[in-house]
DNA sequence: CAACGTTGTGTACGCTTGTACTCATGCCCT
DNA sequence: AGGGCATGAGTACAAGCGTACACAACGTTG
């Protein structure tokens, strides 16, 4: 009720606070109503700056998930040119496993759920490849960037989900025999 | 309307239609009343079998789990005592990833409901405990079984979510790297 | 300075949901 | 053989959903 007119940053606010949602009570959670809340506007604003729900998940998942790749590109760049990939990425997994659970948990649930909504697919097929991208620049091929991606989220998804700990060494050790 | 009485296998059909649901439409498409419709038995039938949605959605992804990783078991049992691991591997992942589509998302969606959702929890760590397992009674060690199930998962992902074919010779080679 | 039109708000509608509750049914045991 | 009761059926209800739409508020333009 305060800023009426004149609140240019509100589409950006719905968005944020959609990704806030999300992270917190899934993707499940992102209704019309619950994002309204979340951001403090009324019901209306939401359904103006977004035609339809699908809009509006497709935005804050899309944010999200360029915020995530972001993240890593500057994991990456900050890495020593002749770092211990295997040993760097094994400390990466230990970290994300362990704290960063609501962000990765969201992002794979965009996974799971672009296997159903078609809207979803490119933005998760993107993902998948800008991060594979991203670690080619430290394989001796593509393949074995791709494989180092799918083996890491194997490897977190069955953390996050037998609650385990990570072992940095025996982690290392496996990423490393896929980089020879 | 037909049989009233004497219908033991009631709830069994209801689980069983409860799958369908979940396979074709994924699981937030299950509720009692389009499972009760899949059965072709009343609403109040589905409520009175399972004392809340959640146990419903439980004892369908326990079976639909426990036939999966049976059908697994057998591929397994089936497999020569000296046979190539990492090729026959490959060999089930190209199958499922593009065969079973529909049966693979519905587990994938398993393990992601897990992470938000309690009761899912033990589930899919069995599942994943069992997959290990099994794997493990052809691998050096228990690490490197857990390592293959990880692996798996993230490429069958990969190729469901880009849309790709898997290369088995690659995948193969992969997968023997991680086995020395 | 007034009229206009873009932008934001509030509410209402139709639908689906989970669940509770009443009534009908027919097997089992005495 | 008949009463008791576990089982099945049907309905009702409150809550939450997406969306549409009429109205209020204001910056902009003639």
């Amino acid at each position: 009720m305060a800023a009426r007119r004149h609140d240019p940053d509100r589409r950006q606010r719905i968005i944020d606070a959609a990704i806030d949602v999300a992270r917190e009570r899934g993707i499940d959670a992102l209704s019309h109503r619950t994002v309204a809340a979340a951001a403090d506007v009324p019901l209306g604003s939401t359904t103006y700056h977004f035609a339809g729900l699908d809009d509006l998940l497709v935005a804050a998942l899309d944010q999200a998930n360029n915020a995530w790749l972001d993240g890593l590109e500057q994991w990456e760049r900050a890495l020593p040119p002749d770092a211990d990939l295997a040993a760097e990425l094994a400390a990466l997994i230990e970290r994300t496993a362990a704290g960063d659970r609501q962000q990765v948990t969201l992002e794979y649930e965009l996974y799971v759920a672009a296997l159903r909504h078609e809207r979803l697919r490119p933005l998760a097929a993107g993902c998948v490849d800008r991060l594979a991208g991203l670690l080619a620049r430290r394989t001796p091929d593509r393949i074995t960037a791709k494989a180092l991606a799918a083996l890491t989220d194997g490897l977190i998804l069955q953390l996050l989900l037998t609650g385990r700990r990570a072992d940095p060494a025996e982690v290392r050790e496996l990423l490393g025999r896929l980089l020879r």
